[in-house]
RNA sequence: GGCCCGUUCGUCUAGGGGUUAGGACGUGGCCCUCUCAAGGCCAAAACACGAGUUCAAAUCUCGUACGGGCUACCA
């Protein structure tokens, strides 16, 4: 049987890059073995689900080019089938009824509250069959049930046996019946639980392998009991190491914001391409390579179940640190990415921040092209983000622009002859005739000799006149590309400056 | 508390009985140079701890410590 892979997340809030890498090992796996890669948006927990979220997480996977095969799939609408399948198994005797009132649960503190009630539930040797409606006669629960007396459906685990099964990361895995309880599938509001759904789920869509975050390792047991009562094919598994925080905490939104959030990196000037790329290997490693800047048919190409790692992946970043606000390697793979990607590819991520920034002229794509191209050519090797292009690169593509204070500081103020020797440059360059990149450095070398200072101090004056920044391209190949007649203009404008 | 999982440079990781423990990011230095968070070169930097098996352990076994996950009429 063809290989059927899932990528089942939750809409509430944005896409975390946790779930994010989930999707992709899904996706990378279902086109290396030619498998199928489905979605389906958990909703079940209306309370917390949100369209907007669904939204969300349809966006990010679009960004991260992420595409699912066959119908998107609303867990939320199936429904009624987990419920069905719930009375199906009171029915074949594999769950009973459960009449004990709903106990009350203080929303705050639930970890706590459930560890608490383990460890006295463990110091009194409490046995997890001794739930009194276990036993009861189905005659007898059918006729309380018609009666309306209100009930939640367990599943009757075993007493003796166990769970075995065979993580295609983590290896052998099993657990004992004993140790675990007869868990419920429907609340007694008839909301079917998430492990019920999850399985039901999983055999309506024919899937294969699951592949999830490791905090569902010790929940496939449950549900492998449930696949088994319900007489259904148990899926293979690959559980996947956690991504965490820098101090080894659980990446959340509330505790680190924004960081974890997909959409973050796209607002934030992310080539998709890199971020994949980064995301990749958290977690996973290409065998028999060092490479480690591959394009996506060489991570499909590479991509396999047994790189994948068991221990967790710190995602490192320093919300203190603007310089570090995300991982540096993720912020080095996509300089990396925007220096070395081919035009062609590149051109369509600038268009759109150039256009967002109300930077774009349609003529770089017609008559300024070959200048356009030029300009990406000589910017793009010092950038970081796509956002780049309209803030340090803004000077080539506007007249009106911001100047660094340091560099101004640094490269204009500190000289006050550079209120004379600037306007004479210009002068001079604009007598070069043709104007180009050899010209302007002879006759700015030629008027350095002439004024009696050094040509560094005019080739950064020059800089910071020109485009703002203390860093940049090559000075002369900046005059040839903000062109003779804008050059002359902006060192006469940075007087007022010095 | 119980069960499960994990632990190689600061971080991502290679390596699964014999290696100068390899690579990448970051860091430091040098070179180039008109600047730079560009490029080139170099360097510092790791097998959690303790036993055991073995001629030989980062690698296998056990224990300890630490971290994480699950343990719910949440997902």
């Amino acid at each position: 049987m063809s290989v059927r892979v899932r990528f089942a997340p939750s809409p509430t809030g944005y896409l975390h890059i946790g779930a994010a890498r989930t999707g992709l090992f899904n996706w990378l796996y279902a086109r290396k073995v030619g498998g199928k890669f489905l979605l389906r948006i958990e909703d079940t927990d209306l309370q917390r689900s949100t369209e907007e979220s669904t939204r969300s997480i349809l966006e990010g996977l679009a960004w991260l080019g992420l595409d699912y095969d066959e119908e998107l799939v609303f867990q939320s609408a199936n429904a009624d089938k987990h419920r069905a399948a719930a009375l199906h198994l009171i029915e074949s005797g594999r769950a009973y009824r459960d009449f004990t009132p709903k106990a009350e649960r203080a929303d705050k503190n639930v970890k706590q509250e459930i560890a608490e009630r383990a460890r006295v539930a463990a110091s009194e040797g409490i046995d997890q069959r001794s739930n009194p409606y276990r036993d009861l006669s189905l005659a007898e629960s059918n006729a309380r049930a018609a009666a309306r007396e209100p009930f939640a459906v367990r599943l009757r685990v075993p007493r003796a046996g166990r769970t075995q099964f065979a993580d295609a990361v983590y290896g052998p895995q099993e657990r004992e019946y004993a140790e675990i309880e007869d868990l419920v599938l429907l609340r007694s509001d008839g909301h079917p639980l998430y492990n019920l759904s999850v399985v039901c789920d999983d055999i309506e869509m024919s899937i294969t392998d699951v592949i999830r975050g490791q905090d569902h390792l010790t929940n496939t047991h449950k549900q492998i009991l449930i696949y088994e009562a319900l007489g259904a094919n148990v899926p293979r598994f690959a559980h996947l190491p956690l991504i965490l925080a820098p101090n080894k905490a659980k990446l959340s939104k509330r505790k680190h914001g924004e960081v974890v959030s997909l959409t973050t990196y796209r607002d934030r000037g992310f080539v998709a391409a890199a971020f994949r790329n980064f995301l990749a290997l958290l977690g996973w490693s290409p065998e028999n390579s060092e490479q480690e800047v591959m394009s996506l048919d060489e991570l499909i190409e590479q991509f396999s179940l047994e790189g994948i790692h068991r221990a967790p992946a710190i995602f490192n970043f320093n919300e203190h640190d603007p310089r570090q606000w995300t991982d540096q390697k993720a912020l080095w793979m996509n300089a990396e990415y925007i220096r070395t990607m081919p035009l062609a590819e590149l051109w369509p991520l600038i268009r759109a921040e150039l256009e967002a920034s109300g930077l774009w002229r349609e003529s770089f794509e017609t008559d300024e092209r070959a200048w356009f191209e030029r300009t990406v050519e000589a910017i793009r090797h010092r950038f970081f983000t796509l956002k780049d292009f309209s803030a340090q690169g803004r000077a080539y593509f506007a007249d009106e622009f911001e100047f660094d204070e340091a560099a101004v500081a640094k490269n204009l103020k500190k000289e006050p002859r550079l209120k004379e020797l600037l306007p004479a440059l210009a002068d001079k360059l604009e007598q070069v005739e043709p104007f180009n990149a050899e010209t302007s450095e002879a006759a700015l070398r030629a008027f350095a000799d002439e004024a009696g200072v050094k040509a560094g101090l005019l080739i950064n004056a020059a800089r910071t006149a020109l485009t703002g920044q203390a860093v940049g391209p090559s000075m002369f190949e900046v005059f040839d590309l903000i062109g003779r007649t804008r050059s002359a203009r902006r060192l006469r404008e940075a007087v007022r400056l010095i």
